[in-house]
DNA sequence: GTTTTTCTGTACTAATTGGTACAGAATGAA
DNA sequence: TTCATTCTGTACCAATTAGTACAGAAAAAC
């Protein structure tokens, strides 16, 4: 028949994300955008309908890949040393090689919050999920007994993620690495569960 | 003469603020920013050069009147209750009456980081007056041994920021005040300095 | 080769962007 | 009243926005 081919579509949407992850929704202009994907225009709408889904794709993926490397953690390490395992892996990994690019869910929630409600919901969504993990994780250790009980599960949980947040928004305003690393160490000494 | 008044202007700008912290930078356009200050576009530009310009003020509004709150509670409570107060009294008493709108200056830092450098700086150099002031405050009161002296005051100080931070991300992603006022009790308990 | 499909490139659209120009109404002091 | 000044309102600008249309090149199967 002909040309099967579509051009690399995975790649072209990381593409784009890397872009949306810097900059915002926004401020992120479609000729940007075709410029990094390396695409046409023509391409751009037929494979990807408008920028917003194209958005929505972007956010899907980030977050299932920070996803996917929590679950991967949590794979590996005990429950009391997924915060740092997670932590190290998504801020100090990612930052050496692109610099201070914090968390596109993050970036979103606080960007889109009164601009894009379902937007802002989709992030919201996803960063529920990663808390529901840690949730998940803390609650199976505690009926193990391999993690003290002071705290409900969910608190926990919930404690981490004011941390990770918190830590999400100190990589976008420093950008030595050290410093961050200093201040991971720094949160998670408080939480009472070193590791 | 003439005609003195112009127009109440501090009440203007602080119209324009109230917007750009919802909103942001970007996804504020001047048609909008006319209707909420409720002058004419004519006298926009005699009184505040250019868009970029009034958002340098706002944000410089937003960082001094925080840090007056700060400076205010310094003043009325011990050291150790600090952190409590300051977000009890920017958080939850402001998210009360104009639900989730976060801060003006994480918003920026976020939104702005890969878009408008200098913009990003100011929000970056604001955060880091409050920061400036915990520090100060923790040092003086290790000093008169009114403060445990396990971290530095510079560290605690990180650590509030930090905790900060990741509340302020929280209370635009949660619409409950009650919810939010759980979660300081959660991230306060876990300082060593609870009060 | 022919055919079928995917791509690129260019040219558009209508709406919106920030910013400027200027006429004239409103205002108040002299 | 006169006169200087500060507003409003409208009309404009050039640039940019997201999105559409379509001609034709590129590529692979037959």
């Amino acid at each position: 028949m002909a040309r099967p081919a579509e051009f690399d579509r995975t790649k072209t949407l990381e593409s784009a994300m890397k872009l949306f992850w810097a900059r915002g929704y926004t401020a992120t202009s479609l000729p940007e955008l075709l410029t990094a994907m390396g695409i046409a225009r023509s391409s751009f709408y037929a494979s990807f309908n408008t920028k917003r889904a194209l958005f929505t794709e972007c956010l899907e993926l980030f977050g299932d890949r920070t996803l996917a490397i929590l679950n991967e953690k949590a794979a590996e390490v005990p429950a009391r040393a997924l915060p740092r395992a997670f932590l190290e892996a998504t801020l100090l990994e990612v930052s050496q090689r692109k610099a201070n690019q914090g968390c596109m869910m993050v970036n979103t929630v606080l960007e889109l919050a009164d601009v894009d409600r379902e937007l802002n919901q989709l992030a919201i969504k996803k960063l529920g999920m990663i808390e529901n993990v840690f949730a998940q994780v803390f609650e199976r250790a505690q009926r193990e007994g391999k993690l003290n009980t002071l705290r409900s599960a969910q608190q926990l949980a919930n404690l981490v993620m004011t941390i990770n947040l918190g830590l999400r928004v100190q990589s976008r305003k420093t950008q030595n690495p050290q410093q961050l690393k200093a201040m991971i160490d720094n949160s998670l000494s408080t939480l009472g569960l070193v590791a």
